[in-house]
DNA sequence: AAAACTGTATCAGTTAAGTAATACGGTTTG
DNA sequence: CAAACCGTATTACTTAACTGATACAGTTTT
């Protein structure tokens, strides 16, 4: 059973997002294994706080992705293959990273002082 | 005369908040000093393709934050302390950075191959 | 002074997010 | 079989974000 006990909701982006990348990074971190069976729409809205339809809709994402299977009727469950794995952790990592790059450039940063600013933050957070 | 030559909006981020970002980190990187006039507001909705009432929006926020000053009738100029430049640079910095770090985190990367992805994408864009 | 600019304010329309209630049919469990 | 769960679908409502159009008063420029 995937475990949400790590989940917190933060800033402005749709609760819903939220949850496709907790289970898209969750996948890629490898915490996440195929075949692992997920909270049903019921409890985990239960368990957020938030609408069923809210989770229908996450999971309706992830399920376009290829990322998890639904059978009406029993529970949902992930359905990753390893190929999709490193696909979509090669894919998140760099949308991340060329994010930031990205944004650190506007702000005049250089290489250097861009790496060693990601490691004196790392063990801070 | 600040400039938006280098301005391009990019992901689903509202466009005003975009310029608010433009305008906060050029002043970071020292491309936008204190005292430069700014676009009017139908100049650079004008320039953007936007509504006056977007731009009105940015400038509004920045005013609040005291980086920029707006007299009723005159151009709106930047006015940003040093002070103020350093604080909001090393805000955006670590903001940046963080949001970075976090996801990563979820993604199962270590300190140092987050650090080395920086680098290795740093030349890519 | 007149024209052309400027910032400011107000109202309206569209879209998306989030919540809510309800219903139906399939699967699992006792 | 029956109860309890599951996924799915539909409709409606509220709120906020974003954009658009217009009008008004002050400043600059000629």
């Amino acid at each position: 059973m995937v475990s949400f006990s790590t989940f917190v909701r933060s800033d402005g982006a749709p609760i819903y997002t939220q949850i496709v990348q907790f289970i898209q990074r969750g996948i890629a971190a490898g915490t996440i294994l195929s075949g692992d069976e997920l909270p049903s729409r019921r409890v985990l809205s239960a368990l957020l706080g938030v609408n069923p339809n809210t989770i229908q809709k996450a999971y309706r994402i992830l399920e376009d992705e290829g990322l998890i299977q639904s059978h009406s009727g029993a529970k949902s469950c992930v359905s990753a293959s390893p190929e999709q794995r490193e696909k979509i952790r090669e894919q998140l990592l760099c949308d991340d990273v060329r994010k930031l790059i990205q944004a650190l450039r506007q702000s005049g940063v250089e290489k250097a002082e861009a790496a060693a600013l990601v490691e004196r933050l790392w063990d801070e957070s």
